[in-house]
DNA sequence: CGCTACGTTGAGAACAATCAACCCCGGTGG
DNA sequence: CCACCGGGGTTGATTGTTCTCAACGTAGCG
């Protein structure tokens, strides 16, 4: 599965730990993502189990069905999660950031397939030795329980959106959402680059791209927003779109 | 928040730990809840941190937004977690039966409500004891982990329900899936009972109850399903309801 | 015996999907 | 250089699924 994406750096076991060890530190998703919860000098066992992988955008990592032979933890780039049905439909399930995680959820065999949208960073864990990680840093596995316990929130939020909210109030949420997301990772609140189709956007809200791109408009019309060169956006009024996003017209 | 709900027993601290295991071996639960993970020896110290609850169908366990006091283990009966919109509008995120989790999503406040839908047992865990628990016991970490991995997959299963079939496929994957947990709880397998009501089932599916009972009766017309007294429905053409389910029209 | 909550069915309205045209841009090849 | 192509995006006209509003049936319960 591995062989079908870019790795830099052949995955020689446990060969350089001083090496990885910088790897890990000066690693722009530390805080972000599992091993911010490591100490320090722990770091070189978790250097020592990942293999880093550069992914190109719109190649696919892992696909639905696939044996899960390892864990990601992204830490730079976006990706996409998806799943299909029989006859072609596709929900979007996710978009990961640096931080994110992505193989949690499976037993042998990933349930969904996932896609880089701009050209990422990973590191890549063989879900054995991560298991083993696991066992011996009990701080790793916790930190762990904490981000799928996010994760779930998170998951519920999308089923409200889903289920009960109208077109408008679905894409004003995700540009919301996107934004906070930045936001958390130190990016500026109020301007946001689009890395994902309409269709992907489209595909995660439950709508078609039509639909997303006709709303997009309203949002600009209304003022809210304002669509600016290779999908960046700028969110010009963030509290009419926070009242659009729950309901008020 | 406790104080809202019947508890059975006083919650004395670490009172009768020979009672408190035998309360752990006969429940109805073991095997599919977080204690399955556990070595009998070390069962007593579960029981001690617990308290065993009972809860009338159609009273709160939980709400949205109160301080998140417990996390609880479902043991007996069916609950319902939902999240409301400001001006009224809900979701239903999951229904709940024996050894199913509540209250793992959260930071300090619980970010859904719960609500009984039949008399249910549970066993509440305060929080900082069953943090410490977790700490004792890394195989119940582990279980945990393991079970919250499968809720998110269910979670994304759930999107692609709401996302992206419509109203005739939601009702029969709603069957099928309520079928599917009962049978792994050791429940007939195509014979189960509707516990909750149209208006939560339309709820869960982002539909109407309109349009639920609609497509219930088109089920029913097409021989798949047969509606009993008291909410029992009978699944006569299981095959024809998977099919139905998928898109297969 | 009515009351209320729940469920079913029907008629019409509304929102989003579908079908279709068009624009823009970048890449490719004549 | 320019014509052509294809993918992505926007906009318009029409269709269709689901919602809304409304009536009615039924079961449980004081």
């Amino acid at each position: 599965m591995l062989s079908s994406v870019a790795v830099i750096g052949p995955p020689r076991a446990a060969a350089m730990p001083a090496k990885r060890l910088q790897d890990c530190e000066i690693c722009p998703a530390r805080g972000f993502n599992i091993c911010g919860a490591m100490r320090r000098e722990d770091l070189d066992h978790v250097a020592a189990a990942k293999s880093p992988l550069r992914l190109a955008a719109g190649r696919t990592l892992v696909s639905e069905g696939e044996p899960a032979t390892h864990f990601f933890n992204v830490t730079e780039g976006a990706l996409k999660t998806y799943k299909l049905m029989p006859d072609g439909r596709r929900q979007v399930t996710g978009f990961l950031f640096a931080g994110d995680l992505l193989g949690l959820a499976c037993d042998d065999t990933y349930t969904f397939s996932s896609e880089a949208l701009t050209d990422a960073s990973l590191c890549a864990f063989p879900r054995r030795q991560f298991e083993r990680l696991l066992e011996t840093f009990p701080r790793m596995e916790r930190q762990l329980l904490t981000m799928a316990s996010n994760e779930l929130a998170a998951a519920q939020d999308q089923m409200v959106l889903l289920g009960r909210k109208s077109a408008p109030e679905k894409v004003a949420s995700f540009l919301l959402m996107l934004a906070g997301r930045q936001e958390r990772l130190g990016r500026p609140r109020d301007r946001l680059r689009l890395a994902m189709t309409r269709s992907d956007i489209a595909d995660y809200l439950g709508l078609t791209t039509e639909t997303v791109s006709r709303n997009m408009t309203i949002l600009r019309h209304r003022g809210c927003i304002e669509l600016e060169a290779s999908g960046m956006v700028r969110l010009s009024d963030r509290d009419l779109l926070e009242e659009l996003a729950e309901g008020a017209e």
